[in-house]
DNA sequence: CTATTTGCAAAGTATTTGCCACCAT
DNA sequence: ATGGTGGCAAATACTTTGCAAATAG
């Protein structure tokens, strides 16, 4: 039941380099059209199938917009921790941002309330210089 | 074009109360089951659009849960402005919390990347006194 | 009386699953 | 050969919308 790595797929590998050279955020449904207008035909189902391993492999972020739509984006390094980003609303560029601060507040506001376990999702989204100067 | 107000319901009371005296965030079917439960009768598609009002009016704040589903909590005062929340995943009990450190510490990041109209998403989810204790 | 609101059912969207063919090892 | 994978289509779950009947003011 551990790491069940896949194998090495054209399918696979299309799924991640297409999530990787967005640079941002994007949907399952996204990806999938790009694949598919790049004429490398891949299933939706599959697309979905790898973006939640890629997930499970800790390479991939979620974040559910505002909408309700699961994003995914590339993070690299398993390894990495906990992280958040700071999201571009109209062209899904992001940029990765740490929260020590934050962290500590969360915590500090939970056992202010005795709340165990906690989680948090802290997530910002603006216009990136570049869509802001041609809004 | 202005407030739309609405007309005093039997229907728009009963979904305002029972999201009222829920304390916490509800899910528009969960609200729905409760009504039906109590021999409220309301349709479904009611339900949401009076939901969809009320945060319209500003009386309610929604949250999208991981698993992607849209929840409701009355928050009164429509002018009591930005604030989030610490969730308990378990029951669904809320506390409402200030975020002076984080607003700051957002707008901070947002300048730092030339980053225009920032927004930002915070909420904490965890397990409350009560059902940590339950645990 | 008249405009708003209700509620059913049908439509829509995002995501998951069943199942069988297929390909890497 | 054989078991993980891919893809289609059907199934789910939540939410929205069309439209005729009920109702508040």
């Amino acid at each position: 039941m551990a790491a069940t790595r896949q194998r090495a797929t054209r399918q696979g590998g299309a799924v991640r380099d297409a999530l990787h050279n967005a640079g941002g955020f994007r949907s399952a449904q996204d990806v999938y059209a790009v694949l598919r207008t790049n004429g490398d035909a891949v299933g939706l189902s599959t697309v979905y199938r790898h973006l939640q391993s890629l997930v499970d492999d800790g390479v991939v972020d979620v974040i559910h917009t505002p909408e309700g739509e699961a994003t995914y984006r590339y993070c690299g390094d398993p390894g990495a921790g906990h992280h958040h980003h700071l999201v571009c609303r109209r062209c899904g560029h992001t940029v990765e941002i740490e929260g020590r601060a934050v962290e500590r507040w969360a915590s500090e506001i939970a056992r202010e309330h005795g709340f165990a376990e906690v989680d948090h999702t802290v997530e910002l989204f603006g216009l990136c210089p570049v869509c802001a100067r041609a809004a």
